[in-house]
DNA sequence: ATGAAAGCGCTAACAC
DNA sequence: GTGTTAGCGCTTTCAT
């Protein structure tokens, strides 16, 4: 006698653990305590369940699993952008601690879009993953801001664990990458070359990113006597196309510059792409610095001076983080940086360039 | 009377429905119609429950819905590489049809290690998924291959929908990248310009896609007359590292080449950067083709004449054939290439060339 | 239109 | 060491 509902009319079902408990010849509990390695079962009994198990292609259904009070074995990893290579190198940090421990990630993709963002927590928090990470700047939507920090705030009073990367509203665990020290450390390059004709090519000042590189710039520029208001920052979007834009609008508003410094390196490689179009030679016109040190960067032409971050390392402290016993009051771990002088800079050009 | 389960022992639990019903004064059932926009209830009764379940921020259980035999939201999707350019497109095109149907995409990352491979591929069966799209080549190992095969066949059996992306031996649904007809074109270009001493860099011909990119090659070859077994193929790591290694090889093994023909776009990238730190100037001394045209091909210097595969297209093809009504035997679909000759490509140097 | 009750597949007490 | 049974949170008949 068995208990297989497939019929020829609705199909096959997916095997059930009560198949192969009957197949078996054990009971349901059995067959749970033999797959899941717990003991209270022969070892005898529990190798021959794994072997039909095994042999009957049986997956276990993780909804059920984790509805009956099992392990949940995944967690949740949300970014910006899926394929930009700072958020990939965290990810793979991320996927690194998620593998030794055993756990299965769901990365999550929000291609920038608030909405989005708060679809994609909520699908988490539903999925009830084990934990979640946060990696990107902040929502800039302040109304979404609020939506998403009420629901992690029911996540985690639910038991649920969460861990930021950046500089964030949430009240999480947090990692803080260096971007006062980086932005400064960038600034200060140019500035020790003799460059006095800088340009910053940022992304939008309501990352919170963004908003830090800014303030280490500025407090460099300061150090040296110099003015911050004094110096353009022309905004656009944080990414390749963005630096093309921006360097379009360097070139035509602020002849004469002789540095630019992009705030990561994908607005980077759009500037250098841009002054090579237009001629323009790096770095004997124009030195160019980035942000972020992402895989590509030494193999660009001219490779590129940029800050280094630890991203792989973030990722896995910020999974660490999450991992960990909760604390009463949110853990915060700083990241250092490092500059990495490559080929984009040098001092400028003798008569004080002519980039156009 | 509430049946709310808290304790100050053992801390809050997530929200039921059970507590959104008992707050808006209604039945489970009712809840549940309401929330899921079915009919059978009064619109206003119906509004009344969205709106106390949005105060109290319920967000509903995935796994008890999926259980209890609601619509499983969500289709999985396995990369080799996050990060990687190629797979990161192809989720692009993935992401753009799930948003479009609602659907949620777990994103699993292989790391070309076929064990995880398979893992990840269990891990979305086990997790009861709509539909799975594989992107990226087959399986190195038979045996993992015979195994993945299996839990497919048993994962179609019981419902689910798989479509994969480049040659495979799965027998589902597929989307076929035209790499023969890339790898002929590529190397047609190269012959064209006149150059005769030509190596192709690969990665390990054991991958379908690498395998079809060369079997065009040697079509081109054997069409001029070119016996395309006295052609060096230069085999590595198919990654940005790989083509470095490989170009070193050809500078050693092979001097004179005068056309480097890279199976992708990151090994071109990696052979870009170490002929420029070997002095060898691209394409006055050497030409380098890619393949793909990934999004930065266009950015770099000298920008990559490179083989256009259409990856976005491919991904939203991909998940739209696992969607579809499954069909009797599997479907095909072709796509096209293009090439586009960029700044990598010259005739051949006068002299031969020296590259070293 | 609404409610009561029976599962979905599994784990975790609790018996034996 | 093994089996029995009561849920986990939800959707879905089936009554009302």
């Amino acid at each position: 006698m068995t208990s297989r509902r497939s019929t020829a009319a609705n199909g096959p079902i997916a095997l059930r653990l009560q198949d192969v408990a009957e197949r078996a010849g054990v009971s349901l509990a059995t067959a749970s305590r033999s797959l899941s390695g717990r003991d209270g079962v022969s070892e005898t009994v529990a190798a021959r369940v794994r072997a039909v198990a095994q042999e009957m292609g049986y997956i276990a259904n993780v909804h059920a699993r984790s509805l009956a009070g099992g392990a949940t074995a995944s967690i949740g990893l949300l970014v910006h952008e899926i394929g930009d290579p700072y958020f990939a190198e965290i990810a793979t940090g991320v996927m690194r601690v998620a593998t030794r421990e055993g756990l299965t990630v769901q990365v999550c993709h929000t291609g920038r879009d608030p909405g989005q963002e708060l679809a994609q927590l909520r699908s988490l928090v539903a999925n009830r993953v084990g934990g979640i990470v946060v990696a990107g700047s902040g929502f800039v939507d302040p109304e979404m801001q609020a939506e998403a920090k009420r629901d992690l705030a029911a996540y985690r009073a639910s038991g649920g664990r969460v861990a930021v990367i950046g500089r964030h509203h949430l009240g999480a665990d947090a990692v803080l990458p260096d971007n006062v020290g980086g932005g400064r450390s960038a600034t200060e390059h140019v500035l020790d070359l003799g460059h006095t004709r800088i340009a910053f090519v940022a992304g939008s000042r309501q990352l919170t990113t963004v908003a830090d590189r800014l303030t280490g710039a500025a407090e460099a520029l300061a150090a040296r006597g110099i003015d911050p208001a004094s110096v353009p920052i022309v905004e656009s979007a944080f990414t390749r196309q963005g630096g093309k834009d921006a360097a379009a609008q360097v070139l035509a508003e602020h002849p004469g510059t002789t540095a630019v410094v992009a705030l990561n390196d994908d607005m980077a490689i759009g500037v250098l792409s841009h002054l090579r179009s237009r001629g323009v030679r790096v770095p004997d016109d124009v030195s160019v610095v980035g942000f972020d040190d992402i895989d590509v960067a030494g193999d660009l032409a001219p490779s590129l001076t940029t800050i280094r971050l630890p991203m792989v390392e973030m990722g896995e402290m910020a999974l660490s983080l999450a991992l960990k016993e909760p604390s009463s009051r949110p853990r915060r771990r700083s990241t250092d940086h490092e500059l990495v002088v490559r080929d984009s800079t040098a001092p400028p050009p003798r008569d004080g360039g002519s980039p156009a």
